[in-house]
DNA sequence: GTCTATATACGGATAGAC
DNA sequence: GTCTATCCGTATATAGAC
């Protein structure tokens, strides 16, 4: 799999993730018009994402938000009751994505190796493909309320528990060395966010997703796997 | 050398931090007894450092520090002339350390492999010594002017062109395999801020900053080491 | 050197017209 | 559905007393 095929499999479009939070937000979302409600959702979304990754959630003011979507100020508080509630539609709906995707991606695999490799592609043409949800989720889990950031917090952990339990899974079979798999998954998790951490950096080096994706799988290889299949 | 042996070597002591801006802001401070000013900046970059750190530096108000400090709006603002010279002070500072340390923490050694552990385990226990200033600096480079901004970057970058040139040094002289060293030096540098960046997470799996050093040097040497020494 | 009081601007949010 | 106008709280920063 490369990042074309990911992109083809997952089918994440924009469209979609503004149905779901729709859907899910119907009470709060005073707009009655489905098609009405995403298009402007669509332009919400990527207007806060874009606005706060330059200078963060809390500089971006409302002002700020209705200029870029061309909304104006009564209209945006029609689509969320605060600016607080947008923060959270945003985190829960990527929440959402990522799990599912995730867990999709590994599904169909048997081998350990096939699986770790599949998890890990799967995890970063993820990120590739919403770099800006999760650099957003990333950097502005502090600003969440507590019970906002419980919910970042073990998502971020349920993924590294997957990861766990790929690499528990592999060590019994044999296939992987015996270490500290808390650890392991942790610095594996740590250097897939780097991509979108650093993103201006691997822009500036030209390195794509899949060579990345390649460089990690020789890199993390090289270290826990036993035997090669 | 261990964690313990490093806090002793660098002796990175909080009032010589202080001392050191004094010396570079004298300009800007309008207060002029040493004594004081030392006293009252430890105490207004701790206090900045701990709100910062759980709420985001714009979110942090004056009214806050004042209350954290216990020193007056208006004495607050004979140290600095806004609150982003304030960030711009703190930033400068923990930079010149970083810079500073690492070069020490290597120059000593020669073999490719010895460096490259005294770099990471430096590095590592650098981090630890000043995690808040580290995390306050990776969260809140956004916030920063462009002029400010770039030299974070570079400063971030200085870091990972002091490890390329080890990890390119090792594979002339043989140690190393021969990989892509900027992708490696980036990946490591990834692993290596994760431990401040998910401090609560290390806390609670009651990591030490040497077991995680330890892990990370087996790690990276299982996979870049052409033949152990 | 530090304080209190305040000038001034800008933030989130809402009311009510269209 | 969307707009404009506005309320009201709180932000940074300063002036001037002590």
């Amino acid at each position: 799999m490369n990042f074309t095929d990911f992109q083809y499999l997952m089918n994440v479009s924009r469209q979609d993730f503004c149905r779901e939070v729709f859907d899910q937000n119907r009470q709060t979302i005073r707009v009655k018009k489905e098609k009405t409600v995403i298009k402007n959702l669509d332009k919400i979304f990527g207007a806060t994402l874009k606005i706060s990754n330059r200078r963060g959630f809390q500089t971006m003011s409302m002002r700020d938000l209705s200029l870029e979507t061309g909304l104006s100020l009564g209209a945006l508080y029609s689509y969320f009751a605060s600016k607080d509630e947008l923060l959270q539609m945003l985190q829960q709906q990527g929440r959402t994505i990522t799990s599912r995707v995730l867990e999709k991606g590994i599904e169909h695999e048997t081998h350990p190796l096939s699986k770790l490799r599949a998890f890990i592609k799967t995890y970063l043409y993820l990120c590739e493909t919403m770099y800006a949800w999760f650099y957003f989720s990333y950097m502005e889990a502090r600003n969440l309320n507590k019970a906002e950031r419980e919910k970042a917090l073990s998502s971020d952990l349920m993924v590294e528990e997957k990861l766990i339990n790929v690499l528990e899974q592999g060590q019994i079979q044999g296939v992987f060395k015996p270490i500290d798999h808390r650890l392991a998954a942790g610095t594996i998790n740590a250097m897939i966010q780097d991509w979108y951490l650093k993103r201006w950096k691997h822009t500036k080096m030209n390195v794509s997703v899949d060579e990345y994706a390649d460089f990690l799988l020789d890199f993390i290889e090289a270290s826990y796997v036993l035997q090669k299949h």
